[in-house]
DNA sequence: GTTCCCCAATGACCTAGGTTAAGAAATAGC
DNA sequence: GCTATTTCTTAACCTAGGTCATTGGGGAAC
């Protein structure tokens, strides 16, 4: 039963990997040896503020979110990560040095995570892997830009309603506090937007 | 005296990726060969809003800045690059399609640039710079992580002061009206915060 | 079924930062 | 040196979004 789930958990990241690009039987077998397959039950913690980062996640079922909690005690998400997506902390685990971010889970979630030695190992081991982690991290990059972008010239209202043209999946998964708390606005004035936009329906943009 | 010119501005792309990890004089080759020096004039543009990126940037002297112009008129930087910064729109330079932001020259700027189907070529006969823009790429978005939180979660005092910590290469060669624009402030109220600081300085942080 | 917890909505009041306009100072161009 | 342009400062007034407190609803736990 054990090795039938670990051998059903590596196949969506082989999956995943093969529609960037294929990968040969030594590649695939490297994966199978460096990722390994964890549950996170609903609020757990896959990293604490004050740890290093060791691991890379990615998500094979069920939504995780990385956040800071501020001196005054208020959350502030950076990232989401469902399905198919990657998250961590880049520069702890990089630099080996404690992360002031928090990563949870917002419901059960069962990841494929990989540690930095083995990353850097799977890096010297097979090559292809550097272009694809370079094409990975290019593409969160822009995803980050534009929401920088956004959120330095754009109102609370454009924001909110750009999340549910980005993130269609998480949008009716999601509370709307973390919603608040991911757009940069408080869960009150969120209410009030809603109220505003339920009333004055906007021409489709 | 061109190939002299020509020979005397590849040295810093060298001596800068000798810094990360040293090339061989096949890589070297392959450098010189791809990438082009080019001299923008301030106000130059390099890049304007509705073209595609099709160049990636590395500054050699001088200072570049990437940034939206909204709307409403108001400008909003994204990125300031001085030397041995890269400078691009990464979404519009790989999907090949017209980008929303612009690049110009804060001052008289030379640049070595290589473009889509060069880098593409560079990754294909020379695999090692996968890893090497895998890391660059990797170090943006960490800062840029870093700002997008800063952004969220600071006010725009605690921004300034930081600025100064951050880029202190650029912060007595820019004008007031630039910061403000990076830091996603009026100019107006960044003279009433430089006021404020200088009445109250603040304790060693 | 009951209790507790979390989330969403609401209203009164507040504030960090924006807008508009104008004047002064500094810089650039000829 | 003179003129034009850009930058910086300032004040009065404004607003998008925050803070605090409360209520109601729904879901989870026992």
């Amino acid at each position: 039963m054990k090795g039938n789930q670990s051998e059903a958990s590596i196949q969506p990241l082989l999956d995943y990997f093969d529609r960037l690009i294929p990968l040969n039987r030594v590649e695939k077998e490297l994966i199978a040896e460096k990722f390994h397959p964890r549950l996170y039950r609903k609020r757990q913690y896959a990293l604490q503020e004050g740890d290093v980062c060791t691991q890379f996640y990615f998500v094979v079922r069920g939504c995780l979110r990385m956040y800071k909690v501020d001196d005054k005690g208020v959350t502030h998400i950076l990232q989401f990560a469902a399905e198919n997506y990657w998250i961590n902390d880049l520069g702890s685990f990089h630099s080996i040095k404690p992360s002031e971010l928090n990563i949870d889970a917002l419901e059960d979630t069962m990841v494929l995570q990989i540690s930095h030695k083995d990353l850097i190992e799977l890096y010297m081991q097979a090559p292809k892997f550097d272009r694809i982690f370079r094409v990975l991290v290019e593409n969160s990059f822009i995803r980050l830009q534009k929401r920088l972008l956004q959120n330095i010239s754009s109102t609370a209202e454009e924001r909110y309603q750009s999340f549910f043209e980005v993130y269609p999946h998480l949008s009716n998964r999601l509370p709307q506090v973390q919603i608040a708390a991911f757009l940069g606005i408080t869960p009150e004035f969120l209410s009030r937007l809603r109220k505003r936009l339920s009333k004055t329906p906007r021409a489709k943009s």
